[in-house]
Order: structure tokens, then sequence, then C-alpha cells
RNA sequence: UGGGGCGUGGCCAAGUGGUAAGGCGCGGGUCUUUGGCUCCCGUAUUCGAAGGUUCGAAUCCUUCCGCCCCAACCA
């Protein structure tokens, strides 16, 4: 990884602004609040290295808090996969993890001042009718009804709403802002709204929930937040996120701060529709590795190391970006080659026969580990007289500046002897089951290796080595921007963005790969052990390929 | 047509009145028993546009243009 240079953008100098005039104490604590209604994704990953980055680099802290004001979409499922995402970042809140709802009875409290201030009131009109009052954006809106209600009234209707004596949707709470007001969150908001469900973490004791715009600002003050980060299109509620603070007095005064979300193309970026995704079974689950889910990308074999490097790369500012993944797979690909061991391994198979090598003989070379790191040693690699290459890599006819083998063509076979193709078999059907080679036996790798050979090909030998699923993935969608036009994402699936090949053939060393575990497969890419690995069955993912110059040379023609 | 933001190369992004960093991508070369890696070179006479202020403007002023967000009892 790049030896990075001190993060700074825009916020980490308000912070610093702050820090050095003393405001806040000169304190700096942040938050990261994801609401538990879906599984984090790589967006998220840009929002925490933000928060608990500012809150390292000015001495500060940064807690986690689960946003759950909406026992609707909640579920205790994914409380814990935050957690353990946030964890495997390499992020760590110490004791400081809370819960909006942890605040509820507070929240309450300072709801029933608000009554009683004259600063909010309970509407009884309907979800709709309060949206007929609202106004457009520029026509202003006119007061309800009952928004001059006596204190007193609202008070004891605000006090029965709690004690569930009211049907979901029959009255709410609102904030006594200002209905002509340009800013349609300022327009009366609701701050408590009625709802007869199960939450996750209180059960049935609340009936009542406030809202994202009152819970919010009160919870941040609540922890003492000093600077509270947010995206880009919560600007338009920092004059909301302000009153509630001041109209609440809470006892610090936390201060909005937004910037711009991450999107990244040729993938989806809202949990709505990665939610999509996951329930009608377009993709196997919120960690399937084609998803952008954190849980996704660490099945996939991204590494913590590679997002915060490229969290890092991408900047914080508050323009809408749309970066491109070539950027993430560039950080994986950074990563993985100073730290991933290297391995053969055939995806395709095609048999080679070496005629003239003895039958029954075997032979052990000697493969380097990883030539970045030679700490990491070398290992043995049987070679024998049947081996398997990768399909790709002959062609009976071969194109131009093809290096690899072909009928006459001589090849190294990496670590072992130089080999040439005298003859291919095929069956009926005219497809290429064989090949029939002689190899230099003065060609052995490390002794009289001075030759030179254009090519160099990977191999396993066919007895000894080990069968393996490997799933090769392709971005998920077909398209840069897949939701352009408005259009349904899901129309713009990428057909090909899974290929299971069932019959690789991976060198013996792989045989008892524990999930988890990366390898560069060479010449191909980077690969990590699916949790789908059994004894013996080792199931391998394909994170990201190698660059791969000679697929741009041969698409070029 | 109301309000809030944003416009620097294909994609990110520095730059805060002194004469356009860096990364990714792309192109070329080097090296090579991974067509990987490394290393080298190239890639904005110009900062959405037009005026203005200034010795000097991406940075200041004016006007215009474009894009994004807001009318959930979602967050």
């Amino acid at each position: 990884m790049t030896p990075a240079a001190p993060p700074s953008d825009f916020i980490r100098e308000i912070v610093r602004g702050d820090q050095e005039a003393g405001r806040h104490g000169g304190r700096v604590h942040t938050r990261f609040p994801p609401e538990p209604n879906g599984y984090l994704h790589i967006g998220h990953a840009k929002s925490i290295c933000l928060n608990f980055g500012v809150a390292a680099d000015f001495g500060g802290w940064c807690n986690l808090r689960l946003d759950d004001t909406n026992p609707t979409k909640e579920d205790v499922e994914y409380v814990e996969a935050i957690m353990a995402d946030v964890r495997w970042l390499g992020f760590d809140w110490h004791e400081r993890m809370y819960f909006a709802s942890d605040y509820f009875e507070r929240l309450y409290e300072y709801a029933e001042l608000l009554v009683r201030e004259g600063k909010a009131y309970v509407d009884s009109l309907s979800a709709d009718e309060i949206r007929a009052h609202r106004g457009t954006l520029t026509e202003p809106g006119r007061p309800s009804p009952y928004r001059d209600r006596p204190v007193e009234e609202s008070l004891d209707l605000f006090r029965r709403m709690r004690a569930g004596e009211f049907p979901d949707g029959t009255h709410v709470l609102r904030a006594k802002i200002d209905m002509a007001s340009p800013n349609i969150n300022m327009r009366d908001p609701t701050l408590y709204r009625i709802r007869h469900a199960h939450h996750h973490r209180t059960g049935t004791a609340w009936c009542i929930y406030p809202t994202y715009d009152y819970a919010h600002p009160i919870s941040d003050a609540l922890e003492g937040i000093t600077h509270s980060i947010c995206t880009l299109e919560f600007e338009d509620h920092r004059p909301l996120y302000d009153w509630v603070i001041a109209s609440t007095r809470p006892p610090a005064t936390p201060q909005q701060i937004e910037f711009a979300r991450l999107n990244l193309n040729y993938t989806v970026m809202s949990k709505r529709k990665l939610l999509a995704l996951v329930e009608q079974r377009l993709v196997h689950g919120w960690d399937d590795p084609r998803m952008p889910t954190i849980a996704g990308l660490r099945r996939r074999g991204f590494t913590p190391e590679s997002i915060r490097d490229f969290c890092l790369r991408i900047g914080v500012a508050k323009k809408e970006n749309v970066v491109d993944i070539a950027l993430l797979e560039h950080t994986l690909r950074e990563d993985l080659n100073r730290r991933a061991p290297r391995a053969m391994a055939v995806l395709r198979p095609l048999k080679v026969v070496i005629e003239n090598y003895p039958e029954g003989r075997v032979e052990t070379v000697m493969a380097v580990n990883n030539p970045e790191d030679p700490g990491a040693g070398t290992r043995e690699v049987p070679f024998s007289r049947e081996l398997y290459i990768e399909q790709d890599d002959f062609m009976e006819e071969p194109a131009k500046k093809f290096f690899r083998l072909s009928p006459g063509a001589e090849v190294r076979l990496r670590y072992a002897y130089v080999i040439t193709c005298t003859g291919v078999v095929k069956n009926e059907a005219g497809t290429i089951t064989e090949l029939q080679c002689t190899y230099d036996p003065e060609s052995l790798s490390g002794e009289t290796a001075a030759r030179r050979v254009k090519g160099t090909l990977h191999w396993v030998s066919a007895a000894h080595a080990v069968a393996a699923e490997v799933r090769l993935y392709d971005r998920l969608f077909l398209s840069e921007d897949p939701e352009a036009g408005g259009r349904d994402p899901l129309s713009d699936l990428n057909p090909a963005s899974l290929v299971r090949l069932p019959e690789s053939r991976l060198e013996p060393s792989l045989a008892g790969v524990a999930a988890g575990t990366h390898y560069q497969f060479e010449r191909q890419g980077y690969f990590c052990a699916d949790p789908d690995t059994r004894a013996g069955a080792p199931v391998f993912n394909r994170a990201v390929t190698l660059k791969d110059a000679w697929a741009r040379l041969s698409k070029r023609g």
C-alpha cells in the first residue's frame, strides 16, 4: 500500500479549526449511526473510516450507535452483522455501543417539554391530510386545525398516545415551527408516530416511536457528540437538527456536517435495492460475493486493509461522485500482491501427456511462495507425465502474439521443464481432449534453465491434483450506471456475474485450505477459500483477476 | 417557478490571489520462468460559461448555464 499522506479533507479542516478554537471544550467525538435495517455496504465503509478516522486523528472517540427508531424495519440479525462488519474493518468502539432506543424515555421527556413550552402539538389529521396541508415546493403549507390546540390537550393526548389508547395513524406529535418555511423540513415536522409494533430491543414497551429528525440530534447530544457527520441529503435537515437542539436544550450542542456519499459504478448502493436483490433471490444472500456489502466483499476475498486504503484514496468532499470500481480492485491487488502466497491452479483443465517422460516417475520441483516476499519461502510441487494446463493456454491455430502452447510451439511449465506440443487428440465431436507433448530434460528450472521461451504456463500434476470448485465473479450489473434514467436496476443484471467451475484442479498444497485464506493463483488472479469449503473439497472465490495484458491485446485484435 | 448544495483531465481529488499536486484508468517503454509485480515516460496552456477587479484569478465580484437533494407518520 502507498504510504498514505495523512488524510486531509474539509471535514478534518473544520474539526481542526474547532479544536484549535477550543469549541466543544477541545473535545472531538463522532459516531457511526447505521439503522439496523440491512447490511453495511462499501458506502458505509467510507463513513466508518471517516468517523473513526477523524476521532483517531484528533484524539477523540467514535461511538457505534444503532439508529433503531423504526421497529417495522429493524432486526437483531442486522445489529449483529453491523457489529461484525465494523470490527472486521478494523475499528473499535470499545464500550461505546449505543442504541437510539436506549434513549426512548429521555426522548419522551424532552417531547413533553416541547409540548409544555408550546413548541410541539398533537395533530389528529391523517397522513394524507397532513400531506395535503404541507404545501408544495413553491407554495407554503397551511396550518393544521389542531395546530393551536391547548397545551394541556396536546399533553393529555400525547400521554394517551404513549399509553396505547389510539390505533396507528390517528395522531402524531408535530413540532410547531413554520408552515410557510421555504424549507419543507421546517413545516411542522413529525416528531412521534404511533406504531403498535414489536421493537427488536424494547419489545412492546412502546407504541410511539420518535422520528429520525427528532431522535438523532438528541441522541448525539446525549452521547456528547461534537461533530455529527452525515450525508448530503440531510443538509436541508440541519436547520431542524439545530432547532431540536435549541428547543430541548440537551447537555451538549453537536454540530452536523454533511459530505457526499460514495457511489460506485456497475453497482447499486441503496439498502432498499440490495434488500430487493436478496429477497428476490437474485443473489444468494447479503454476503453473496457479488454484493457491495462488507459481508459480500469479505466473502469475495477483499481484505479490510484494501477497503480502508480505498476509502483513503477516494477522499471526502461535497461533490456527488461515482468512483470507478477499478480503484477498489486496484487496492485489493496491491494489498494481496504483497501478502498472498502464490499457488498453481488450473481452472478449466486440459490434459497434457508428456510422451518422453517416464511413466510412473514423479519428481518434485521447487516453487517460490511469494516473489514479493522472500521470507515466504518455497514449497515443493509434484511433476509427472500427465498434467493439466489451462484450456485458454492452448490454441490450435494461434493468434498473433499468442505466446502460449500451440502445435509445434514450445513453452515453459513454471518451475519445471520446457515442453513442445507434438499432437492434438480430439473426440468425435472435434473437441480437443488431450495434448501430446515432449519435454526437454535439460531445461529444468534452476539448473540448465537459461533457455528463454516466450511463454510460461501454470500446471498441475494430474495424479496429485486436488479437485475443487472455483467460482468466478464478475460485475453484478451490465451497465456502468444500472439506475440510469430511473430504470429498474434489477433489469440490468449480468447473467454471467457468477460462473462455477466444479472441475478445477489445484496443486496438492492447497488440499487442506481453511476458509478465508487468500492465494494468488499464478497468472490468474487473487482467490479466497469460501466458507463452503469442506475437508478435501476446497471452494475458491475469485476476488479479482490479475491485470491481463493478453486479454487487452487479443480484444483489440 | 421555492429552498438547500455542487461544478478542476475518462473517474476520484489537491489547490484558500502568484502562474494546475497526487491516485485510478488509459497509451508507450523497461524488466520478467506469473502477458503479474517493479521502474520510466506520456496523458488539463487550463479549472461549467461569459464579463469584470488586479501587475497577476481555478481562487475575489457579477451574470448566466448545468447537475443533485427536499413535498414519508423512512433514515
